[in-house]
DNA sequence: GCCATTAGTGCAATTGTGTTGCAATATTCG
DNA sequence: CGAATATTGCAACACAATTGCACTAATGGC
């Protein structure tokens, strides 16, 4: 499933300097190999059995990534926090998805600049997120009868 | 303390056509007075000793007050959701601004446009949201000694 | 104004996601 | 190898939000 991406993941938790245990790199690798943000859950339902990581630890192996700028998080509306590997096509700031539906979270390329905002005084701006809200291609209402059940819920 | 906005508030209520119920006016009256989004314990908190508004009636009302366009809500990063009147200084669309210490969100006027993002075939834009993360002034890191004691937490 | 209809409410229990404390384990470095 | 200590596993916890259901009250017709 995520076999070949081990290796990478072990080369990046190698590169920030701290130690490189099993969890790290098998969460990686589970990024890696994603195609979307990935929620807690998710992550631990794509782990291998063989893997065996405690619950918490993927939390806090999932916060260290971050911390790490190994991957990023994105906050959904349904108050459940997705996950991303931090990879070259997405190293810079981008916008993102989110699906109103079944809350799918994936990256987006950006078109133009992020318009400026003026904050009150004494207010620090750090960063910018810009999330486009919709439905995916799996919620949308099909036109035409429906042949492939609906995902989630 | 939100005395004065209780008759807009029965007019704003009145406007949906729907039942006016004591909950929904007051919970709607303490939004307009307030100066910034508020969570559902902030409303809570100020709802008057005598309106005796049971905590889920909060969250029902505040769903109610979002599906019937007199408040929008706002998922932050903390978990949390924050409410706002709809109120004609931000009745369009327009940015956020939350802060990553103590999780305040106020909205912002927005300067340009927003960018335009391509999405995958399928997936159908409802809506754009633009999120400044920063610190409050509240929660700026003093150059000079503090004289105000930090906020919440 | 009274009453029937039913939308809205209160209360208790429950869910779901994420956190904390602490003892046990495993990585790294000399 | 063995010490130092970063990381993990486990159990208990925190807390916003949701659900089920009986009870209450707003509304509209009479
Ligand atoms: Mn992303
Ligand atoms: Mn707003
Ligand atoms: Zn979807
Ligand atoms: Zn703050």
């Amino acid at each position: 499933m995520a076999t070949d991406k081990i290796g990478l993941a072990e080369e990046a938790v190698r590169s920030t300097g701290a130690r490189m245990t099993r969890p790290r790199v098998m969460v990686l690798a589970v990024l890696f190999a994603a195609e979307r943000a990935l929620t807690h859950a998710e992550v631990e339902a794509r782990l291998p059995r063989a893997a065996e990581v405690d619950r918490v630890t993927v939390y806090r192996v999932l916060e260290w990534l971050v911390d790490n700028h190994l991957a990023h998080k994105i906050a959904g509306d349904d108050r459940v926090r997705r996950f991303n590997a931090a990879s070259h096509a997405h190293a810079g700031p981008h916008a993102h998805f989110q699906c109103s539906d079944c809350g799918e979270v994936i990256c987006l390329e950006e078109a133009g600049a992020k318009p400026a905002v003026k904050l009150p005084v004494g207010y620090k701006q750090q960063q910018v997120e810009l999330t486009i809200k919709g439905l995916c291609a799996g919620c949308v209402p099909a036109s035409k009868p429906r042949t492939v059940a609906r995902h989630h819920h």
